[in-house]
DNA sequence: GCCGTTTTCGGCCCGACTGTTTTCAGTCG
């Protein structure tokens, strides 16, 4: 086939979509188990960190073929998109069912099976067609079979509060209003113990709704507490043992009461992810037991159910962390008794990304250092923004003197208090258009860690933007790669780059990759810690504060470290201050 | 369509809630 590279590649999360979409028109058609095949084929795609193009283009189809959940099929359909945007299957089923299917069924309370009803028999294609029906031509719904008079009502609620519905949010900004929820339901009669679970616990960089675990001996009360909550604006459910409602912020909760006995298997169950549920359950099948949320079973006889590590032991498994059961070999690892050594929280002793009122943030050197002192860190790393980033009041090399000198001081004055603690003297130095900084290299060599940061041309082709990147990357003077994507949760996309060739130019160089943990960024994610940990990179944790409440995000850096499979080892900020400075490229350039 | 857990061919997680189909399908967790 004279096949014309195309020179625009669609990004995993596209092919990921029209996997999903292939997925739910093959539910609609009512083929069985070829929805789940194509269903994990879509999450594996989007847990690469490469592009997937740039797998199948560097290592062929067989490289696509060898990722779990992909096969011989699904990796030729990939092929097809990245070498002609689409494949002839999808394309033969978006001829059956020329639907929005992904918008569609996104709709609460509308699947696949109504769907298809709607668009056979009303032509209903999308969301604005499905308005259309509900508001002037509803009376044609009557009297057709599974089309009573109270579907059609919650089909008209459910699609209001889809669109008006927040979408996925950042963890760390909904934390804090999970917790007051959950504080509440604590004060229940008859609870015992409630717990965040789902993707919370999992530490997803975002979050679809609130999975709350109560164990209680009142379940009705509960639910009758639940739905009378003062957050609470809508009703979804309201059984025995679940209930499910819209909280004033536009997300969804759902609240599961459980026996205390039952603890272990029900917070199993409804940690997640779905994915690890499946594996788990039809493993647990295969040696003959039955695995629920109500426990581990063999024939009626209850094996384990009282805590999680019960259920895993039984099954011959390591304990496998929250972060890690997302289906994506932990399984397979806990079995062979080689899952790693996370990293722990409350590790750090230091912070890598830190603002102070010379740039943007909010509060002088000496009090930002003395809220990391007091939040138990041992050191912070300053970087203040650098002279391009005029916006910010960008330092130049003047200015870094002068501050050198203030950083100082504020060291000093630990030191007289007999505080250990140390503020050290670095910059967030800005990469320009062509891979070169914006401050003389006299200047970088006075610092005593230099990161840097796209702050600028975010949409450069991908050639370019490696270029661009290796340049700064291998400059001996530079220590840390921050926030490598440059995306920001719901506003910007990450910029486009070869990752296999700047994480190799990371390992070979000695050059740190961060993992920024402000909410919205979460830079590096799980996918591309992961990968850089394969290629034998450094990380650092870091907060990029700019107030002091945002030390406390650090916690949320090492859970998406832990997602990514890293250990204490990986994480130079988990060092004390001389070891970690003695670690950084330039020290050990030096050595 | 994928995969090796019993199986390279045969099986694919399991349960809660809703509406209305008197015995279950659809949707969701
Ligand atoms: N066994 C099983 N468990 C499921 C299934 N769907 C969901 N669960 C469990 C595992 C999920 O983590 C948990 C909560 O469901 P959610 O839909 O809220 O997903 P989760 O919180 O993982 O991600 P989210 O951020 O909410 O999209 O319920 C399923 O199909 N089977
Ligand atoms: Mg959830
Ligand atoms: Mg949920
Ligand atoms: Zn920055």
């Amino acid at each position: 086939m004279a096949h014309h590279e195309r020179s625009f590649l669609p990004d995993n999360e596209s092919i990921a979509r029209m996997l999903e979409e292939t997925s739910l028109c093959y539910e609609m058609a009512g083929v069985a188990f070829k929805p789940r095949a194509y269903e994990r084929a879509a999450a594996a795609v989007r847990a690469l960190a490469e592009d997937v193009c740039a797998v199948y283009r560097k290592h062929g189809r067989e490289a696509l073929d060898a990722l779990p959940g992909i096969g011989p099929s699904i990796a030729q359909h990939i092929a097809d998109i990245c070498d002609h945007g689409s494949f002839a299957e999808y394309e033969e089923l978006k001829r059956r069912f020329p639907v929005a299917v992904r918008e569609l069924t996104a709709i609460e309370g509308l699947g696949p099976k109504r769907l298809r009803t709607l668009y056979e028999m009303f032509g209903v294609r999308t969301i604005d067609d499905l308005k259309t029906l509900l508001e002037k031509k509803s009376h044609k719904l009557a009297g057709i079979p599974g089309w009573g008079e109270k579907t059609v009502a919650r089909l008209r609620e459910g699609l209001a509060l889809t669109q008006k519905a927040q979408g996925r949010q950042p963890l760390g900004f909904i934390l804090p209003l999970a917790e007051r929820v959950a504080a509440r339901l604590r004060e229940v009669p008859g609870v015992r113990e409630v717990q965040i679970v789902g993707s919370f616990r999992r530490k997803k960089e975002t979050v679809g709704d609130i999975d709350i675990l109560v164990a209680t001996s009142r379940p009705q009360l509960l639910a009758r507490e639940v739905v009378s909550l003062p957050e609470v604006t809508y009703v979804h459910q309201q059984g025995p043992s679940r209930t499910s409602v819209r909280l004033t912020f536009g997300m969804d909760m759902d609240v599961r009461a459980i026996e205390p006995e039952r603890w272990g298997a029900a917070l199993l169950y409804f940690t997640g992810s779905r994915a690890h549920n499946i594996h788990l359950r039809t493993y647990a099948e295969s040696l003959g037991y039955k695995l629920n949320e109500y426990g581990l079973f063999q024939g009626k006889r209850c094996v384990a159910v009282r805590t999680e590590e019960e259920v895993y032991e039984a099954l011959g498994m390591q304990y496998i962390p929250p972060e890690l059961r997302e289906d994506q070999g932990e399984i397979e690892a806990a079995l062979a008794h080689k899952l790693p050594d996370l990293v722990p929280y409350g590790s750090l002793q230091g912070d890598c990304q830190v603002h102070s009122n010379w740039t943007d943030g909010t509060l002088s050197i000496e009090a930002m250092a003395r809220a990391a002192y007091e939040s138990g860190l041992s050191y912070i790393v300053l970087t203040d923004h650098t002279k391009a980033l005029a916006m910010t009041g960008g330092l130049d090399e003047a200015a870094l003197a002068r501050q050198r000198r203030e950083v100082e001081k504020v060291n000093r004055a630990f030191r007289r208090e007999g505080r250990e603690f140390r503020v050290v003297h670095g910059a967030e130095v800005n990469i320009l258009k062509d891979g070169t900084l914006d401050v003389s290299d006299k200047a970088l060599a006075r610092l005593e860690c230099v990161g840097v940061g796209v702050h600028s041309y975010f949409t450069l082709s991908p050639k370019e933007q490696t270029r661009r990147l290796l340049r700064a990357i291998e400059h001996p003077l530079v220590d840390i790669f921050f926030h490598p994507t440059a995306r920001i949760i719901g506003k910007r996309e990450p910029i486009a780059f070869d990752v296999e060739t700047v994480l190799e130019a990371c390992a070979r160089t000695g050059t740190a990759l961060d993992i920024d943990s402000y909410p919205d960024r979460i830079d590096a994610n799980d996918a591309l810690v992961r990968r850089a940990l394969q290629k034998g990179v450094r990380l650092v944790v870091s907060t990029d504060s700019h107030a002091p409440q945002h030390l406390s995000y650090r916690e949320l850096g090492l859970g998406q470290a832990r997602r990514g499979w890293a250990g204490a080892k990986d994480i130079l900020n988990t060092q004390p201050v001389d070891r970690f400075l003695a670690s950084l490229k330039r020290s050990r350039a030096l050595s």
